[in-house]
DNA sequence: ATGAAAGCGCTAACAT
DNA sequence: ATGTTAGCGCTTTCAT
């Protein structure tokens, strides 16, 4: 294969048809194997080989635009604000989709508003959009995907979004399972952190509402406890517990959970001797710290589940509903 | 506003035109701006007015069919063979091109051949592919880019690419930055450990090679030792590099070692006392565990630049090199 | 200052 | 069994 530095024009399915001496029809029936067409298998070679030759590419825009289809599917993620825990499950998604057909996109935008996002997403006319830990999917961006064609629009949330195919899964829940485990094991002054860095509010306000709804129930007492991603805050973070006498915090994830429980330890707090600590999301993390992070842990549907369901509302316009979102506290050491 | 469940037919710019009494034309021109038509006040008023109520979002894959011009940017990155060094990273990258005006798109492709991917993405027609981490950017994977007309090709290598836009950096010399911090503690018999997981071997095949290298120059031994990322095969592997007698492992990355790390101590081996360890990556988690771990830490250049760059390269056609990226050890607790 | 019309690369009726 | 033709939604000369 010769490496030209400078190609020529891009080669279309004209140029195709015309070295193996058909039409762009053909062309165009004999690549995307259109089952009402009978092409013998003689043109079928030609039509291939002159493909091959030329290094042959369709153009995705072109044919989707003529075809009125499209197999795009955008998936709204931040990369990094993502847990390994979702980045394994978006991996698997992304397969099942793949495998059913469609291009599956990561669109990491950066916009404020929820509308904003959902015309920025729009306007690559997707078939689908699957929303998964993004708190922004509101009725009105629902909306506006829906306009643009957008045949399929999954969000995860607490109650079901007009319009959207709505996993259900209440982050609160998340609250609500580490504060009944630390109570559980006789625990009443429970911090909460709450992450400073943006976009995580989302997530952190629900959580500490859960707990405490809990808390309430049993008598127990809540203590939001802001802290930033890192040493520093973790380390100030830790002396403030002691102080105010906490024998237990919830630590938002694993991550900054992680953080404090060393913290901790370097400042000669025994964990979980004086305070307890729990993570969320069941990293692997929660296994490699010591002592091992008792975590809670999501269980979500199957990404080969929610690949069918996509599939189903492209075609038919529906899909049966999927199991919720729950969570359940893992016990390990810290607790 | 109303939410209709079932939207009507999509909007196009000839709606808009319509219910502003303009033609198709001025449409297009007030709302990409452009310059060199003169429209009155009076009428941009009318047709901003006439999208924003019938919630117009042009379709970007009609518009850049016509003009030939495209604004997509294609990452090529599965999200989980992504340490949070590099989504860190990305999520910058995203962000500085998205404020020159780029859609950046990561597409996470399972492909095993590098040209089937880069048709994957050729398919796209993006202005640009920018590949950090993957290591199958190949000539002929350039090749079929720059064929389909995308302006410009960047990748990560540890020599330039036929074609593309390369960003000089060896896996090789993580490897060496590591052997030669253990080499200078006075350790001579060290384990390399090579993760089981697929996708990774683009990385630790280099790595461990960098590692002989030095080692065979300072006259230490190297012992590559598989493992799979678990607690368990962690726990095997602590069990065998005390049996072998070594004295320090490399651990891959952060997550490996750190994972490694714990496992030793369990057994009662002293870290770094009898082995000692590092890591790479330089993650937050080389901070949260104890000891804390030494780690190799990677010197990008910044996610601007980068940017910069790209715009250049689509642009005008070519750009100032880059940098190269380069490595440094962060001594800490673990060796 | 605005409109008419051509055409980007492709697919899908409809012809042959 | 294959070719002809008419657009998909948009941009962009060229006219007016």
């Amino acid at each position: 294969m010769s490496l030209e530095q400078s190609p020529g024009p891009p080669v279309t399915s004209a140029d195709v048809a015309r070295l193996a001496g058909v039409s762009r029809a053909t062309v165009s029936f004999v690549l995307n194997a259109t089952p009402s067409a009978r092409i013998s298998e003689a043109t079928k070679a030609k039509v291939r080989a002159a493909a091959e030759e030329l290094g042959y590419v369709p153009h995705a825009a072109a044919a989707s635009l003529r075809s009125g289809r499209t197999d795009l599917v955008v998936l709204p993620a931040s990369v990094s604000a993502m847990g390994r825990l979702f980045s394994d499950w978006v991996d698997e998604l992304e397969t099942a989709l793949g495998d059913r057909g469609y291009t599956v996109v990561l669109h990491g935008d950066r916009s404020a508003a929820p509308v904003t996002a959902a015309r920025a997403w729009a306007r690559l006319r997707p078939a689908a959009v699957v929303s998964m830990g993004d708190a922004r999917m509101t009725a009105e961006a629902v909306q506006v995907l829906l306009q643009a064609g957008t045949k399929a629009v999954v969000t995860v949330a607490s109650a079901p979004v007009e319009g959207a195919f709505t996993l259900i899964g209440d982050q609160a829940d998340v609250g609500v399972a580490a504060i009944e485990h630390l109570v559980g094991r006789g625990r009443t002054r429970i911090g909460v952190v709450m992450p400073a860095e943006r976009g995580l509010a989302a997530f952190s306000e629900p959580r500490l509402a859960g707990a405490r709804r809990v808390a309430a129930e049993h008598g127990a007492e809540i203590t939001p406890l802001p802290m930033r991603y890192s040493d520093e805050a973790a380390a100030a973070l830790a002396t403030l517990c002691r102080e105010l006498g906490l024998d237990a915090v919830f630590g938002y994830n694993d991550e900054y959970a992680a953080l404090l429980s060393a913290a901790l330890a370097d400042r000669g707090v025994a964990v979980p001797g004086q305070i307890a600590v729990v993570g969320a999301d069941d990293l692997l993390l929660a296994r490699v710290v010591r002592p091992r992070l008792t975590s809670v842990r999501y269980h979500l549907p199957g990404a080969d589940l929610l690949a069918d369901a996509v599939d189903r509302l492209v075609r038919d316009g529906a899909a049966a509903p999927l199991p919720a979102i729950w969570f359940e506290a893992v016990p390990r050491q810290s607790s």
